[in-house]
DNA sequence: CTGCCATTTTACCGGC
DNA sequence: GCCGGTAAAATGGCAG
């Protein structure tokens, strides 16, 4: 068994998942940090007097469209691989 | 019709809900990728052989008041006690 | 205190609380027997020499446009309401 | 290209993907009919004063093999050592 | 056995 | 302040 001049054992195993742990919640501090920046916009926007519902429902459209071009592209490769390219 | 000096009309709502929007999509994308960031740590995790779930688990245990985690234990073991298991 | 005949107290609220569990229970032994037919007019499917992967996503199309269109009239809806109906 | 005797040629592979794609949807609905179910009763314990998380946490047990719970509560413990908690 | 996709669970947000 | 529904995260299952 190896023996360190220390009183305690270190623990690789022990400081690795620690070390994990820890950037874990790190980032997910800040990811924190960023939702509560966007509600601070949303609530300004609404002291604007914008509809925040309706801005959310913009932002997601925006989101989709993307989305929905790639789907269509995906199908389509699909279909040429399903009648042999 | 109002005119400005100006070319164009500044549509000032416009603009505004612009900004808001950018400005959400953007601190949306930053939280795109910490998330990403940590995925790879988990994916690091992984591969040094830790359990993925278990870690998680621990961290939102971290993440509840200690009086939380042992009401939810107590009302399992409640519960549990109640059907008789 | 009240007291019955029978040696044990009727538990009350541990008979509602296995009743609720074991319907749950219940309803998703069905919920899993259907998910094992679908798999099997799949397998079907597969056999058959269709692409699985592609009737999925025609499946999965079929269902969004509906919704779609329902999330636009949402919209319009929520516009409405924004400008005052 | 081939011609039938019949007005409508009959797209054999066409109406045997439409039967495989309406049989699932069928199914599909059931499945969603089910969740609707469980969801009720879940309700329903709700407003018995019944923590639903809880109820789902049992039936999660309940429905692992006792030696897995024991598994992962004894690798919670060793991690909680291991970082020192 | 790894990555992907569907389902399920959790957390959040707005309305009452 | 709770409750309902909606979006994000996590888990589990399946194909390659």
């Amino acid at each position: 068994m190896s023996v360190s001049t220390e009183e305690k054992p270190t623990n690789i195993a022990g400081d690795r998942l620690r070390s994990i742990i820890e950037r874990v919640e790190r980032l997910e501090e800040e990811r924190k940090a960023l939702a509560s920046d966007i509600k601070d916009i949303f609530s300004e926007a609404k002291s604007a007097g914008f509809d925040v519902k309706v801005i959310r429902q913009l932002i997601r459209i925006r989101k989709q469209e993307p989305a929905e071009v790639e789907e269509q592209e995906t199908l389509l490769d699909v279909y040429r691989r399903a009648i042999g390219m």
